[in-house]
DNA sequence: CTCGGATCAATGTGATCACAATTTCGCCGA
DNA sequence: TCGGCGAAATTGTGATCACATTGATCCGAG
């Protein structure tokens, strides 16, 4: 049963995790900018669950700042599909579905091949060591079951190859995706821990050392495939909203 | 001779066209919504031109409201791609150059016959019949030479086929990719005329009609490679930067 | 005990104001 | 005539307030 968007729903509590003032988000900027950071990085990482409305004073409240800038934040993040306003004028993390996921999974598959083909030229020897170095977080991160480590270093080591590349189109198109389909996973990963994950991206390294274009995309596609369908195959088709799964396990 | 984002460059008047408190603009919603949909349409249109600044209060004073939903619709663009941030925190409607020019082709090529692919089986009888509309109002426009007439007829042809399909993940994308070389399509159709444009539409209806998924997907990238390269070969070549071309236009 | 309506709290929206940084323009000196 | 230099205007940003609308809460009628 698929709620619509802008329905009834449970309205919680303002926020369910926290927001997490992290590290590595930088402090400089306008407010409104790093309220974005902070928002951005709080739903890639699962720190706003979906299925909770985000309200503009509640966040405002979190990071400590007026509703003001908080206002061009989520205008923003929605703008990237990382949250959706209902008609009711009201701002959610959007629900899951098999038909969406399906679309993110093939414009992942289908753009960010691309974007790492176009990068490779202009990928030296530090940012080479810098993604071995990422490679290794991740596999500790595995072995260590840290399911927010292997995903921020999962998304560390994917743009750290696509923005060797200095042009500007592809890469803001496939954060959208990873902000779209952020959330979901974590909710993921937190049922099914990091048994079920695989590195991949020693493939893509040794492409990238090899300078093989169709070796690095082959390797980027396969590594979406199946991280991507893995996840979908074991939950999507038995539970095919995640909205309600997050609600019934914050009980 | 590639001018950088946020440089000195040659603060005009704060708008070149009118925004055009068109028609066709939904006027329910929120004031900032429809903001962001004319500032949208002007920019598609060719209503904003490369290369000058944009100025919240000057858009505000334009449209009649106050600065507070301009601000929000102005981020909401700017996340689209749309517009620019200088470092200045200035506003400015990208220039285009080679390299950006062919990843929004690339783009294009990859997202669009993909997207109408997924809404072939959705496309009923009456959204047939409003694509040969479409067409027809295309020829007339491309017979009577009206530049902005096509290019309207243009955008809503493709993304008549596109929102068949319910879900919304790949249609924004596209969207964003509209956005991006709008502007840049309007100025440079304003130098050749339609003469240079002819209606691949015909072979794209012909697939839907015959519910053929290969060969719409080659109808569509044809469509596109077509028309986008041939602006490429004929504009880009000679005038990397349409920057300079469009202050010079004014003078 | 259940349902329906009224009251009240909370939300998004828009306007206005103050402020610091930047840009622009006019002026003076060389 | 040209090149800086300082003043003034303009810019984006953030805060605060008022308001209409929506959602929740509570109370009483059945």
């Amino acid at each position: 049963m698929k709620r619509g968007i802008d329905q009834p729903p449970p309205l919680a509590p303002p926020l369910g995790g926290a927001v997490s003032p992290d590290d590595d988000i930088a402090v400089d900027g306008p407010l409104h900018d790093r309220v974005y950071r902070q928002l951005r990085h709080a739903l890639v990482t699962g720190g706003i669950v979906p299925g909770r409305a985000v309200t503009l004073r509640g966040l405002a409240q979190q990071l400590g700042v007026s509703p003001m800038p908080v206002r061009e934040a989520i205008r923003r993040v929605s703008a990237e599909g990382g949250l959706v306003v209902g008609a009711n004028r009201r701002v959610w993390v959007p629900a899951m579905d098999g038909e969406r996921y399906d679309e993110l999974i093939r414009a992942r598959t289908l753009l960010e091949p691309e974007a790492a083909v176009r990068a490779l030229p202009h990928i030296d020897r530090e940012r080479l060591d810098r993604l071995r170095d990422i490679d290794d977080s991740i596999d500790v991160a595995l072995e260590r079951g840290d399911v927010e480590a292997y995903m921020a270093g999962n998304h560390r080591f994917h743009f750290e190859i696509y923005a060797a590349n200095p042009s500007r189109v592809l890469v803001p198109l496939i954060e959208s995706l990873w902000l779209q389909f952020g959330p979901f996973m974590r909710s993921v990963y937190g049922r099914l821990g990091t048994a079920v994950l695989v590195d991949h991206h020693v493939n893509a390294l040794d492409a990238i050392i090899a300078r093989d274009s169709e070796a690095l995309a082959a390797a980027i596609r396969a590594d979406i495939l199946e991280g991507m369908e893995l996840i979908a195959s074991s939950v999507l088709a038995a539970a095919p909203a995640s909205d309600e799964d997050a609600d019934r396990r914050r009980a």
